[in-house]
RNA sequence: AGAGGAGUGGCAGAGUGGUCGAUCGCGUUGGUCUUGAAAACCAAUGUACCGCGAGGUACCGGGGGUUCGAAUCCCUCCUCCUCUGCCA
């Protein structure tokens, strides 16, 4: 969520990167958020003179109770209805307001940063670099979803029958792969200074609403309406909301954070002929990284994470591309965003599997994540996340691009975690 | 899951309807003293909002209620502790 002072003090730039976004009109969005928090204000006013005059006659009161003098006390009671009525009638409107400020501020994507550009979507995303050689495979190339049933080691029909479409079952050396993607992960994190976390995938509504998947990814969600807990789309959520409502020390920054979990998604409506395999699954696994950073060293930070994120990818021997997302593709809540794609040599496309974005003060603003600077005053400081990575497409692209005759080589990083060298 | 108890400022812990935003202590910060340090002493020390300021308002786990007035009384939810039960 937006600072309102931040409106203010930065209205162009505010309104210019709202255009980067393709929003409609965004001089007169953000005239409405400062009118409607003036009118905020000056209900606030009115409510405390009120409340305030009503603190002064109940002391009053009080006083005259103690010196005995209950008639006059009485008299002085009479004229606290008026008041009353006043106060409540000014508590609900304030209320409303107040709501109808915060509706509009959750419909206000982050102001892009100035190093992206406006865009209408995918099409418009800025290629940065790209990296490796695309790979030539043999004549009976197949991609993953063949592969899989070849050598038995990914089942989505038995998903089906345990849970439904989007739920593959990952047997034998599909599984002791995934083991492998998993402790590879963690253990290049480790070294990168990232501090292993293990979260609760299931989180409360104060959570989601923390990161801004809520209200806006609502229906994104896979949720339990007895309990009125979610299950977590990402581990960006539980993480990052380790430090809702927290004040941290400068000393303590920058905080680096690792979590293994796994991530499920409702993709509603969003199936088709380019979701085959292992491209979008329901429940998914990834390792995400979070920092929390002092605003002047975030962008650092977020070069830092996309460089860590390519170096993966390179130990992976998987050719990829690095994009920077343009305003119109970029996500509600990212101030900047690169993208990871790697190349998927029998599907013959670019696969996303990271997506590392910085946050800015949007995310700590909701989750009211502050630090203390060296005279005790307190500022918001700047949340980034990022995948490193997600599971599934980077083992559509290992399988695909490392396809031969006599079976699948497995890169030779992930040979010693996975314990053979060869799907045959 | 049942019975009982408890949630107050960085920590510890008073406060059961009226100058309580909250006693005292510890901690922290500044000062005095000292060659320096410790000790001692003095002072300051929650958060948010409105206001140029003086100042005002709200907050004692969350929400609601009673009352002229609530940390204090009532309802409800959450969390923690103890005992009983159940369970990977």
């Amino acid at each position: 969520m937006l600072q309102v002072a931040q409106l203010r003090t930065e209205k162009e730039r505010a309104i210019d990167g709202l255009k980067k976004r393709n929003i409609a009109e965004p001089e007169k969005l953000i005239g409405t958020v400062i009118s409607l928090d003036d009118e905020r204000k000056d209900l606030q006013t009115q409510l405390d003179a009120v409340l305030a005059e009503s603190n002064q006659i109940a002391k009053s009161i009080g006083a005259l109770m103690q010196q005995g003098k209950k008639e006059e006390a009485e008299q002085v009671k009479a004229k606290t209805s008026e008041l009353k009525q006043q106060s409540k009638n000014l508590q609900e409107a304030l209320q409303s307001k107040e709501q109808a400020l915060q509706d509009i501020l959750y419909q206000i994507p982050n102001i892009p940063f100035k190093d992206v550009k406006e865009g209408k979507g995918a099409d418009d995303n800025e290629v940065m670099s790209e990296h490796g050689e695309k790979p030539t495979l043999y004549e009976g190339k197949t991609p993953h979803w063949e592969l899989i049933k070849k050598y038995d080691i990914i089942d989505f029909d038995l998903g089906v029958k345990i849970s439904g479409a989007g739920f593959p079952v990952y047997k034998g050396k599909g599984a002791r792969l995934q083991r492998a993607l998993l402790n590879f992960f963690l253990d290049e994190a480790e070294k990168q200074g990232f501090k292993e976390i293990q979260p609760p995938i299931l989180i409360n509504e104060a959570s989601g609403i923390g990161t801004g998947q809520l209200p806006d990814k609502e229906g994104q969600m896979y949720h339990d309406k007895e309990q009125d807990l979610y299950l977590i789309p990402t581990a960006e959520v539980p993480v990052t909301n380790m430090f809702r409502d927290m004040i941290l020390d400068e000393q303590e920054l920058p905080i680096k954070l690792a979590a293994y979990t796994p991530c499920f998604r409702k993709e509603a409506g969003s199936w088709g002929a380019h979701v085959r395999g292992l491209n979008r699954l329901h429940q998914f696994d990834k390792v995400e990284i979070v920092q929390i950073h002092l605003p002047d060293n975030s962008y650092k930070a977020l070069e830092e994470m996309s460089t860590y994120v390519q170096s993966l990818l390179q130990k992976l021997e998987l050719p990829y591309r690095v994009l920077r997302l343009c305003g119109g593709d970029m996500g509600f809540t990212s101030a900047m965003t690169y993208d990871m794609e790697v190349w998927s040599a029998a599907q013959e496309r670019w696969l996303e599997v990271s997506s590392v974005s910085n946050f800015e003060t949007y995310q700590s603003n909701r989750l009211k994540l502050r630090y203390k600077d060296e005279n005790n005053k307190k500022h918001l400081l700047h949340t980034l996340n990022g995948s490193a990575l997600a599971f599934p497409r980077i083992l559509a692209s290992i399988l695909e691009n490392n396809q031969t005759e006599k079976g699948i080589r497995i890169p030779e990083v992930l040979q010693p975690y996975a314990g053979f060298e060869w799907i045959d």
